[in-house]
Formats: structure tokens, sequence, C-alpha cells
DNA sequence: ACCTGAACACCGTTCAAGT
DNA sequence: ACCTGAACACCGTTCAAGT
């Protein structure tokens, strides 16, 4: 070989595409369960073939994550800064800005359900997950910031749990089929239902009979 | 014995309080379900155990039952009954109907939060256990009837949707702990919280910068 | 009819080793 | 350091029997 540099072996590469688990094997792990999250509930996710997928053998998880939940937890992360990120391009992007960001909250839900009931499901708890309470609390900025919410302006606080809840709830009964077909409009797509349910939010929801 | 009517030995009681799983096992199953919901997550509830505390082999529900899933539909079935009861009593019994079956909603939620996640939750498919949209629909009737939302009435379906989105998203956030201290509000109750969100939705939700 | 024990193919997690 | 195979105590479900 002419002229090398030096005579030490060549150093070892970050990744080499034919050892993908050497040495991120924690991140291999991460992309593997978000990719089976996409057709299997968070439920039915076992360990075992998350290994199995990333050509592992079962027990090779326990070196990255202390347990199931702990791996679940990793994914959960990335699905709260993929639909922080979400949230801050729609908010930017449109000049109604708080619709933007409902629609994008409830489009992140329909786009990828298992995900979003994974992050705000009960399995994983926010105190034995304190990165997860963080990465929740930005989510919640991004939805706070149109509707003035200051931390000095505490009246407007009801308001922003309201503006959570609407579309918090609007995702959950969607991705949970909870809305029977007269209710979900046969004819019209999702993209207008979640358009009409804000709208209606923004008049007001009051009884027939109150002023 | 004097004076018996017949010869005939005395029929079989329904219910011998010392054979509780004879005749009456999927009574029993469902019951002791429901019991274990109140402290361990359905996705928790082994049959195997529902099975054991009932006093029966692991086999038995399967006489009953069809699986698993079949078993909690029956408890999330009876879990709608309930709901949808203590959403009537709350509308007869206050002059603001909607705040009423609100907070009923809400409430019920916290009181049983496994039992509600079960019974909204994804792991029962609306069209796979039709018993269970039956019952939605009759909880849902009971949240249009205040808003006024006839079936001739379209133009009030968004309304009807958002209020139903509205507890519902309030309802999840607080039973899955995703509202941090500051949001909750820390020396409030529950109770305030949730008839300050549904005054909030009331005058509406907009952006601070629309009209 | 209703219930049982044995069996099958899975789990999550732990442990003693291997390189 | 990182990975492995064997082992343990569980699952849901099926099956061949027992009364």
């Amino acid at each position: 070989m002419w002229s090398m540099s030096t005579s030490k072996k060549a150093p070892p590469r970050r990744k080499r595409p034919d050892s993908y688990h050497h040495g991120d094997l924690r991140r291999a792990l991460v992309a593997t369960a978000t990719q089976m999250l996409e057709n299997e509930e968070a439920e039915n996710l076992s360990l075992r073939e998350v290994a199995r997928r990333a050509g592992v053998s079962h027990n090779a998880p326990y070196r990255h994550f202390a347990d199931r939940d702990s791996l679940l937890a990793a994914v959960a992360a990335e699905g709260f800064r993929a639909l922080g990120q979400t949230m801050a391009e729609s908010r930017s992007a449109s000049a109604q800005p708080l619709r933007a960001i409902g629609e994008a909250y409830v489009q992140f839900a329909i786009g990828r359900p298992r995900l979003f009931g994974l992050m705000f499901g009960p399995g994983l708890e926010r105190s034995r997950h304190p990165e997860l309470a963080a990465a929740m609390d930005e989510v919640f900025a991004h939805l706070a910031q149109p509707l003035g919410g200051n931390s000095a302006d505490d009246g407007a606080r009801p308001t922003l749990v309201a503006a959570w809840s609407l579309v918090h709830g609007l995702a959950h009964l969607l991705i949970d089929h909870r809305l029977g077909p007269r209710l979900r409009g046969s004819t019209q797509d999702v993209n207008s239902l979640i358009g009409d349910v804000l709208d209606a939010a923004g008049r007001g929801i009051q009884s027939a009979d109150e002023p």
C-alpha cells in the first residue's frame, strides 16, 4: 500500500452496515420496537420478539434497558419529540395557530395510534419515567402559546386544560373507534371533522337552555 | 315434616352461598374480574388468576367465554351500564344538565380508572363486540340530550363531538396523570378543576388573537 | 352440562458463563 | 463490555377425559 500515514490499524468504524447491533444496539432496539408499534399494540409487544427482529438473543436488551418498560419509555420519549416537532411546524405555517396545532395533534394520533397510546397510556407512569414528564410538558407548551397562557396569567389555566382535553379526547375517540358512523359523519373525511369540532369548541360548548 | 305439598325433592336453589360457582360461574367470573380491575391494569389481568380467585380451574372460564377478550368485553359492558346510570342520575338532579353529566363522566373515570380504560381502550374493538357499540351509543345519547342534539338537527353534531371529546380527554389526562402539578392546580381539588374547565369550554376555546 | 389435569407454545426476568 | 443458553415461574389456549 502506498504512503500510509500511520502504521496503526484502521480505527473501528462507528457503524458497519453488516453489524448493525454492535455498539448501537440500544438505538436498534428502539427503532425495531417503534416499527413494531406500527402494526402491534404496545400491550402485545414482547421484548423477546424485539430482540429476535434485531438479530440478538432474547436477553441482550437487558444490557441497555433495565426492563421492558424502560425500552417502551425510550420509544415513547422519541414519540413526544416527534409530536412536539410536528406541532411546532404546523404552528409556524398557519395563520390560525391554535387550530393548526390541534389538527397536528389529532393527525399525529391517527397516523401513529399505537405510539400515541403508549405515550399517553397508563402503562408508563409519569413519576417512574421523569424523562417523559419533561417531554410532555414541552408538548403542552406548544399548545399553550397561541392561547396566550403565560405562567403569570393563571386565569387562562382552565382554558388551556380545556383545549388540551378537547384535542386529546378527540384523538382518543378517533383512534379507539368510539365514534359511531352517525357521529363521525359518513361522507366527510377526518380532516373536516377535526376542523368542525375545533370551530364548534371555539364558539363555546353550552347547554341549549343556558344563555 | 308436616303437610309437605309435594313428594318431590326440593328444587335446586338458584344460588347456594357455599357453591358460588355452580350454574352462575359466568356472573362470578365477571364480578371477580371487575373487582380485580380495582387494583390491576386490564393489561395485566390474567384469565388464570381470575379463575383461581373464583375457585375454579384455569380452564373453566372457557365454558362461558370464548376467550379472555370476551370476558373483558362482558366486564366493559357492565361498566357502560353503570356509567350511563350515573350520568342519567346526575342529569335529573341538576339545573345545569350538561355540566352535571360532564362531571359525572369524569368522576366515573377517576373513580374506576382501569375499568374506564378497558371500556374505551383499543383492546376491545367496536366491530368485534357489538354489545359494546350499543352501550356506548346509549352513553352518548345522555350527553347529546342537554345539547339539544336531535337526529334532525345535524348542525349540532360537531358540538356534540366537541363536548364528548372535552370530557373524554379530561378524563384521560387525569387518570393517566398527564397534567403536571402546575396545570392541575396544586391547591384545588379535582371537582373544582372539572367545573372550571367546563366553564371555560362554555365560553369558547379560541386563539388569543382571534375575534 | 360443567369441570379437570396435562400439554403446547409462548412470556419477562435472572444467572452462570463465554469472548 | 457485550452477548449467549439454560432455567424459573408464569401466560392463553387446546384437548382428552372425568362426573
